[in-house]
DNA sequence: CGGCGCCTTGAAAAGAATCAAGTCTCGTGG
DNA sequence: CCACGAGACTTGATTCTTTTCAAGGCGCCG
């Protein structure tokens, strides 16, 4: 019993775009089915071609390259509505790979209709370059957290970012939020080691600005830890959801 | 006397795909005009919505992004081909400054036929889709290089980076490349202060693998600055050109 | 000639990585 | 029912990369 697109339960949320029934129509008949990834599943391999493009519609990920040493950059955390394998999909393969945190349900896109949504759905196109462009913008952000600041302000970033994001989601019971990664999936997003991770989250924990523990993360202080994370204006934009 | 899209010098490059001629004939109507920008131009501010996008057709630039605390984290170089003002035309507002860091000719072409371009022209609008996935993969090679790389591997990867691309746009000769940009561009660009990034500049002249001096990189080793710069493999894309 | 922008170099300070245990939870098998 | 091991989180001590501070040099332009 797949979900079908006019249903969607992402749909109602302000986060997303309106979507016009005639494009829930096509995307029903562009969805081929769907698909759940158990926990450590690797979704997407990279460098790999894949035929199936997916958008979340349960469950998180993440997306990450290797290194030859084995180090490994996360370079994107995958939560409902986010669309996956766009790169495949437009450059033939992909860039870094994808992989499930959690039990995820994933819509299914049939790569070979690709083509047909620019010929024919120019407002779908225009939201697919969307897409695109915001992820552009996402990892622009995310490397000036990387890039610019210390260790403090990148954990609070990458929190302050997690916490404003799933409550947008509609995922937020009395500031708390659901984030089922390790300190290790954190710390090669940010470019620390773990033990400076696990440190500064004490940190941000002593200081009574945010807590995380058994995969639930608690703000406190949500004005503290945007002015911490450098971030106080940004604002999660809404999005087209394919 | 503009350059008009058929003549395009970029076009004879391997580096960019094959337009036709019908697509061409678009993009000269598409065109509205050439702007050349002085060195240390600012073209578009972060924040603004600009109602202009542009191609550069000659010379090079920066994208930034600046931090309340004056901290500034360059998120990627302009060079000749590259499509710049796509978050303003997609999303309305840029995430990033661009700058002019020499003298640039941009091609500009009017926003507002933006959408025409959806609805009429599927290949060229695949096109743009292929340029923010392309930019998009770029930043996550960047984001890794700046997350888990040491200083002389950083410096190693972007100087690899400038090098093949380039060469890929022809200006290579014996190799040597001209790179007009200061060391504090670099530094910014990596996360590195500028003292240290003119010390890691040091050790790659003293090892005779690389000599960056007056606006003009010689890389003396080419195969030993790809093994410093962790990025043996890692080929130049070939791109849309818009 | 003087000042400004950019590059260079040395020394000190700090932030982050690495090394090294040790704890806690949970699932498995004896 | 309990011992055992794996995986994740903590914490302290040490090492080292990178930053910050400070100063000088060089070329260019008014």
């Amino acid at each position: 019993m797949t979900t079908n697109c006019e249903n969607c339960p992402l749909r109602q949320l302000d986060l997303f775009d309106d979507m016009s029934q005639d494009e829930a129509n096509f995307m029903t008949r562009f969805k081929t089915g769907e698909f759940v990834a158990q926990p450590g599943t690797e979704l997407l391999a990279e460098g790999a071609s894949s035929s199936q493009l997916y958008t979340a519609l349960e469950g998180m990920g993440l997306r990450y390259k290797t290194l030859e040493d084995g180090r490994r950059q996360v370079v994107g955390f995958i939560l409902p509505g986010d669309f996956v394998g766009l790169q495949s999909g437009i450059m033939g393969e992909m860039q870094h790979s994808v992989e499930a945190t959690t039990r995820m349900t994933m819509c299914v896109f049939n790569r070979s209709e690709f083509w047909e949504l620019f010929r024919n759905q120019p407002r779908r196109a225009f939201d697919l370059t969307h897409v695109a462009a915001t992820e552009e913008m996402v990892l622009g952000e995310m490397l000036t957290a990387v890039g610019q600041m210390d260790g403090l302000a990148k954990i609070a970033w990458v929190l302050n970012r997690f916490f404003r994001r799933l409550t947008a989601l509609g995922l937020n019971e009395n500031d708390q939020v659901p984030l089922p990664y390790r300190q290790q999936d954190i710390a090669d997003a940010m470019g620390l080691s773990l033990v400076h991770t696990n440190k500064t989250l004490a940190k941000l924990r002593e200081q009574g600005i945010a807590t995380w523990a058994d995969d639930t993360l608690t703000v406190h202080r949500p004005d503290k830890l945007a002015e911490a994370a450098h971030s106080v204006g940004v604002e999660i934009v809404k999005r087209p959801l394919i």
